[in-house]
DNA sequence: GTCATATGTAAGTCTCGACTTACATGCTTC
DNA sequence: GAAGCATGTAAGTCGAGACTTACATATGAC
């Protein structure tokens, strides 16, 4: 893991709101308009922390129709489990080492 | 843990330049200016960063004097291995129900 | 004395992310 | 048709945090 990788999952993580958001869809698949209600937060703003959550590979949406014949956006927690300790971002930074001028396109110096 | 100790710890992690402090001195304790020097990084700009990790209680300072009489301010790694999984967050979340109005100062209802 | 090193902090700038308001669209139901 | 509820996005405001420059202080070496 590339601390890139890294960074995005402890950055997303690292805001109050979005701990809100994740303790909010533990206990099952939620549509963003339901969520917004039950957080109290304006939906435009929910959907930006949505969006980065997803990016950073913590939930997924799909959109899906109701029977009803409504768009319904669901989203739901991905399964993972992030060890944070000086071993593993240790590991993560020396990965940026990797691809830096000394080494790029592989030409043997 | 309540969010909010979580919360000090996940933001303060999730910093490009802060994990580059940790993986630092995860090889072993190194003053400021040392570690500045290393890092590239403004001695101020790192002092912040510093402060910040510390008070997540990620690192720890103590300020020394060198034989030669010299103050050198010492920085090495706290041990620690945060699990950041659905069940953390979601029981970091819940702690903080505690605490609000509905039971402050515990008066029965 | 001056120079080089260290810590500590004050003050200012500036960028990015958080947040709001507003609008467009589509589908039901009345 | 209008009303209600959903998604999706554009545009603008605002503040916190990141970062720089600058200064004060102390010590040792020359």
């Amino acid at each position: 893991m590339t601390s890139e990788e890294l960074l995005a999952v402890l950055a997303a993580v690292g805001h109050a709101q979005r701990l809100r958001v994740i303790a909010e869809i533990v206990g099952g698949r939620m549509y963003v308009s339901e969520l917004a209600r039950r957080l109290g937060m304006s939906r435009p703003l929910l959907y930006m922390h949505l969006e980065r959550l997803e990016k950073a590979g913590l939930v997924v949406g799909s959109l899906e129709l109701s029977k009803s014949g409504k768009a319904l956006k669901y989203f739901e927690l991905a399964p993972f489990d992030l060890h944070v300790n000086a071993e593993t971002i240790a590991a993560a930074v020396a990965a940026d080492a990797k691809g830096t001028v000394s080494d790029v396109k592989g030409i043997p110096t």
